[in-house]
DNA sequence: AGAAATTTGTCCGTATGTATC
DNA sequence: AGATACATACGGACAAATTTC
């Protein structure tokens, strides 16, 4: 993929997620972020723009980095007593279907299914993925 | 030498050679592969580029890794595709986690899952499929 | 049971080359 | 030209799990 940063770069913009997370008590307090590799995984960008959006977390005082251990979120501030289970993270995309939904949906392989991914976290962690695939229906 | 990336890079390379000593049967199924500092100096390449092969191996589900332990090769897989038959409305199964799953769940590649997949119908037609992810707890 | 060695996991910093806005 | 971003690659260091002595 190429390199549009319209607005905000992305590694503002990720930043802001993993923000968002830690200060909705997703991610925290104390517990470790995932790896580096694992969010290049995760949102698709380079190691360096990862550790460019670590590095604002870093300077805002929320995470902090252990050399060979890993990032921990940091109880911040007035402890606002997050709710232990979390609203699920949801995402919408458009996917090719793989052999065993093109079966089901009686469709060719490889052809376009809408994918609803919501991501449910306990403490933190992930507990649970949904994924609901539907036929996707060209628009315009 | 620097990092000209002319054609395939290293670690696509070393993967690849890698790959061919496990389908050969010169280490698998089951035997631990060389360690990750036996391989650079193998292959002169630093071990960010060894893990890097490895990871597209295990992304392939050729081989397993373990903290502490080393990577074997996995026994072979015949997956006996049960494509024709018709499936039932509510399914669950065990399988190994993708890249996108494994990154979610912050676990190995190939780790395994709990898969709960759902089909709806209307009028008999395949409507929208939902899978529920969750991690497997082993139990003994 | 305990210490040491091995091995993988992770982070750090740096560097080169390519491509896009 | 400069900022952003990607992919690749190196070498070093610390952390954690496992194995070996």
């Amino acid at each position: 993929m190429p390199t549009p940063h319209y607005g905000q770069p992305r590694y503002r913009v990720i930043a802001g997620i993993l923000r968002e997370r830690i200060e909705r008590g997703l991610i925290g307090p104390g517990s470790l972020l995932p790896s580096e590799s694992t969010l290049t995984a995760e949102f698709r960008a380079s190691r360096g723009t990862i550790r460019q959006a670590m590095a604002l977390l870093r300077n805002d005082g929320l995470v902090a980095t252990e050399h060979g251990r890993g990032t921990y979120a940091i109880p911040h501030g007035r402890d606002c007593k997050p709710s232990q289970i979390s609203y699920p993270e949801v995402r919408k995309q458009i996917v090719a279907a793989d052999a065993t939904l093109a079966a089901l949906f009686n469709i060719e392989v490889g052809a376009r299914l809408i994918e609803h991914e919501s991501i449910i976290r306990i403490d933190g962690r992930v507990e649970s993925i949904i994924r609901e695939y539907r036929a996707y229906i060209e628009q315009r």
